[in-house]
DNA sequence: CCTTACTAGTTGAACCTTCAACTAGTAGCA
DNA sequence: TGCTACTAGTTGAAGGTTCAACTAGTAAGG
């Protein structure tokens, strides 16, 4: 016979988030979904890329001769490395990247950031950039831009491995 | 012959993010992906499902008998129809959802949160909470989680179809 | 009743991510 | 040299998500 008077606060009391945690919580799920999810649609119908290919192509038009060990730039990213092999090897049917193998480690390999590449990240950059402040920036108070930094820089730091993840120049 | 010199900077500067928006973006991206990839890898290593299916759980288990139909609780989540649609299925498959049909829309469907559903949720609950408190809430002041909560409020209301969304009670 | 337009939900293919297993090369040390 | 341990990177399978196409039922106007 199901109990439908039961709920799960009661069950996990003690160690449950408290309302006002559960409201941020929820608000947070809600929030950082929508932004992602419009970042996405965006690129995806308007560049035909995932954003996290977008964030390769960017991570290498950056780095020196545009050019970067696969690790380093699976780091930068947080991305593991076998989600960044796929995703590369993607990138150089589309003839967005080459790969280039290392001459003082012939384990590794370089990825390098080709002309087109760079035409395809151009192309897509500006519209891009309007999708990011449409959705983030332009709802917010320049307080509250400056509180999000604030809130995200510690997030990171206080995250796993907190010196790793998305490069800030 | 490539050009090294010309970064996206200059190409798009009049439609560009300002280096602080950089900043905050790329801090946004690196903290959300932490948070949201730690929040998966607990959920599941831990009690084996997504986080996505933990919400169609939590969901259902908040509904009056404990019963949604497939559109409102793909609203409620912000799903797709598709998305729910398999994501239901596989659930199905594991016990922890029933489908029943609706008698006055022959067309619609109810999901229904079995016994055991309910207690692989009450199950997994603790350990997702404690991951969210220790991933998101322990590093943060009082005063910032008043801000962030704030803050994704402000988005979710500015973000294309405000009212729909993740339910906040 | 009939036609047209719309809504609820499912399906399969294509794509992305994860996981575990694998290849191949490097490093330390005897 | 030979042994062991480790690192760089790839691969294939399994699972989740998206997209477009589809089925089936409802609704509105004539």
């Amino acid at each position: 016979m199901l109990n439908h008077e039961s709920t799960l606060d009661h069950m996990v009391e003690a160690r449950w988030l408290t309302k006002d945690q559960q409201r941020v919580w929820r608000n947070y799920l809600a929030a950082t979904r929508m932004v992602d999810s419009e970042i996405e649609r965006q690129l995806q119908r308007d560049s035909g890329m995932p954003a996290t290919y977008y964030e390769i192509l960017v991570s290498l038009s950056e780095a020196p001769e545009r050019t970067l060990r696969m690790s380093e730039l699976a780091e930068r990213n947080r991305f593991s490395r076998s989600r960044l092999s796929h995703a590369v090897a993607r990138m150089e049917k589309e003839g967005w990247i080459q790969r280039r193998e290392c001459p003082s480690d012939k384990r590794g390999a370089f990825a390098v950031l080709t002309e087109q590449g760079f035409a395809v990240l151009a192309d897509a950059a500006p519209g891009h950039a309007e999708q990011v402040r449409s959705v983030l920036f332009d709802g917010l108070t320049e307080e509250q831009i400056a509180q999000l930094g604030e809130i995200c820089a510690t997030l990171r730091k206080a995250g796993p491995d907190p010196f790793a993840g998305i490069w800030i120049p």
